[in-house]
This record gives structure tokens, sequence and C-alpha cells, in this order.
DNA sequence: CTAATTAGAGACTCTTTTGTCTTAAAATAA
DNA sequence: TTATTTTAAGACAAAAGAGTCTCTAATTAG
């Protein structure tokens, strides 16, 4: 798999929170429902998303979480580098360690590319870009969901 | 990580095998050996490739694997889809059930470009290409040999 | 002040991946 | 035939990833 469980869940939890007006707070156990995703493991990975300095949380009633950045500041690529780190942006296709020019193994030319064009989609990609989508083409970020479903209530 | 442990594996032995002649099998213990990889777990990984009819085998002294068509013929493609499975290429990059057009998350339009790139280039790879670029080069297969050393013996 | 609500922290379990080991089966060589 | 070399098969263990649960700390409402 290209992302981790984690990090996907990350990159569905920012992207809802891109839709939210920057000033309020959502709760995690609100998020979860919405985005179908275990509340406590949710709440680890939003964690990490805190300390890394993405989100902002705060304690109890009308506390939650938020984007400290406008949704259209964060790129998807800070996420994935939050949650998975650089491994796959810098690791070698073959798994040999120090992948680089230096050293190459025989896929890394063409490696070198496809990456690329993995980090350009990433390192282009915003949360509001996503956002505007979902919204505007009422997609699904659950199984089931629609986007319209999402911004309700 | 883009390929399973296994995968890459399994893609670094059948890349060893395509320099070699083809009527000749080559013991996985002299391959584990090689490529510094465990050898009870390359011959797991070996077992799979042979039950898909990529590899064949032959026990007994003088015994091994080899590849049962050309290394040309091959491309890197079909090694990660009897490794991995098709995953990479079919699933959702959030994660969700059932990716496609009909119920697209907001992701998919790009995911399934940057996803095309990545499937392009296991499919206009193959063993061959990377056998010949490996030695004209002297690239490494291991963290520290090169191919010469590789080809050796 | 007290009760309720929320995130934080960490122990714990379950599953998958990765890796090891032992025994069996096939083939050869002497 | 017997010993050796090799793959096949599968049990087993270790490590990592995914997910659950409990308790604590901060904050607010009443
Ligand atoms: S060294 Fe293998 S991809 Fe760079
Ligand atoms: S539905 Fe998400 S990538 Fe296709």
């Amino acid at each position: 798999m290209l992302l981790s469980k984690s990090c996907v869940y990350g990159l569905r939890a920012t992207l809802y929170l891109a839709t939210k007006p920057g000033g309020e707070f959502t709760p995690i156990k609100k998020m979860s429902e919405k985005l179908e995703i275990s509340f406590h493991f949710l709440t680890k990975i939003l964690q990490q998303l805190t300390a890394d300095g993405m989100l902002e949380s705060f304690k109890g009633p009308n506390g939650g979480v938020r984007l400290t950045k406008p949704g259209s500041k964060i790129k998807l690529i800070d996420v994935v580098l939050a949650i998975d780190g650089p491994k796959l942006l810098t690791e070698c296709a073959l798994g040999l360690p120090g992948c680089g020019l230096k050293n190459p193994c025989p896929l890394h030319d063409k490696w070198a590319e496809t990456r690329d064009s993995i980090r350009d989609m990433l390192q282009n990609t915003s949360l509001s870009d996503l956002a505007e989508k979902g919204e505007k083409e009422n997609l699904r970020l659950t199984e089931d969901g629609d986007f319209e479903e999402l911004l309700r209530n």
C-alpha cells in the first residue's frame, strides 16, 4: 500500500477539517462518527498532527481540534510526511539502504521518475483543492456517504 | 512502502535469474547468498513464483530454479502482481472500498493519474532491461555489492 | 465547587508481515 | 542401496501495524 492506514485516516480527517470555518473546534468524537473511523484510533493519529503543529486542540466542552493554517496552505504531502515520514519519497524501490545517485540500483532512474510524479501530485494538491472538488461534485469520504451528508449538522 | 519486502526480494531474485543463460538451474541457496536474503524466506517467496508459473524448479543436485520465459518477456508488473497482488493498482488512495469512476473519492482523479504512471513504469520495464543496465553500469543489487561480483562464479 | 465534556497519554490486544526452523520429498551420485 | 543435494511444505516466533480501552488533565457549564 502506498500510504499507511494511519496516514489515510489523517488525510480524511484533515480534509474534513478543511471544510470547516477556521475559527471553530471540531470534537474528534464527531469526526470519528462522520468519517467512520474508530474514535480512539483517530484520536491517536490527530495527536501526532497536533504535536506536529498542523492542528491545534482545545479541551473541554466546545473543544476539539482545528487546522492551524487555512486548508489552501496545507498540501497532502504535509500530512503524509507528518504521519508516514519521508520513506515513500526517499527509499530505494528495491529496499537497498542509501538510495541516491552515488550508489544506485538498476531500478533507480525509473523509480526516481515515478517517485517524482507521486511527490508532485502530493505537493500540488491542497486540502482545500480536494474539499472544494468534493463539495462541488458531492463526492464521498466514507464507504457509502457523500459530501453533502458530511457537511450537514 | 510501495512494495512489500517479499515483492522486493522477488524482484531482486528474478532480476538475478535474468542474468543467467536460460537453460541452467540456479540453487536458491546460492541466490540467497549473492543477494543477501535469508535462504528460507527467499525459498518461500520463490515458491509463490513457481506456483504462479513464472519460475520452474528442479530438486536434487544441480537443481534450483530458473525463469520459464526469457527475461525480456517478463515485466516488473508480472512479479509485483504475483507477489503483492493487484491492490497497488486498484485500491482507493483514501482506503475506501470500490475505487472507480462510479463512486470516486475527492482524490480519485489525481490518484488514478499517478497510479497510471506507476503502472506504466512497471509495465514498460522488463527484467532484461534492468539486468542489461545493471551489467553495463555495474550497479548494485545488494547493500555493498556490484553487478560484476554478482555475475562472478 | 461539582459534574460534564473534551483531548492526552499510555497500556494492552489483535492482525499482518517478516523471518526462522524442522521435516518431508525428489533427484542425483557413488 | 545409501548418502547427499536440492526444493516443498508448514509450524513457529518476532516485529510492526492497526485497533481498543482506561485513566488523567484541562476546560466549561451550572
Ligand atoms: S538506489 Fe534503488 S531506487 Fe535509488
Ligand atoms: S475512489 Fe478513492 S482513489 Fe478511486
